[in-house]
DNA sequence: TTGTGACTTAGAGTCCGTT
DNA sequence: CAACGGACTCTAAGTCACA
């Protein structure tokens, strides 16, 4: 899985749970409406620069919205092992 | 702080705690050492396909290439209050 | 081993639309 | 409200010579 397609999802889906549209979060982010919707379709590898001013739009860190979506109890464990460290 | 400082920060940190020098991980990551110098010196805000390449070269996940360092007792307890929401 | 300037080009990012 | 197109600008991406 490409990168940009975790990042697109991670957007899409943090934008639809915060319930705003494309148009309001590029306000927000003061990026342009097209180019939020051709990131939420893996059009474009986003510069970090765009990502953290996404991030901060959406109230989460940058690195969220890479994170690959692993959930489930394995994932679980494997997250708490991760912090054993 | 720039999240492209966070990101050149994280990088090099990383690099040197690998014991890798820039050309190294330039060769593992299939991308120039001088564009490698250029990013640890925070000149460019690099695109997600590259922090994902040099996250890969580096054993990491791309996102923790992008998190702020915030180390010491406190953020240990803010990551446990993390992983029990 | 790394920093830096000069350079080219591919693609990120903007702005106008229509469907 | 979102997908999608064309045309544009600017910067990241990538390479090289040299300190």
């Amino acid at each position: 899985m490409e990168i940009r397609e975790v990042f697109a999802l991670n957007l899409k889906a943090l934008r639809q749970a915060k319930g705003m549209s494309q148009e309001e979060l590029a306000h927000l982010a003061d990026i342009d409406r097209t180019y939020i919707s051709s990131l939420e379709r893996s059009i474009y590898n986003a510069s970090i620069d765009v990502v953290d001013r996404l991030a901060n739009a959406l109230e989460v860190e940058a690195a969220d919205l890479l994170k690959k979506p692993a959930a489930g109890r394995k994932a679980r464990l494997a997250k708490k092992m991760a912090l054993g460290q």
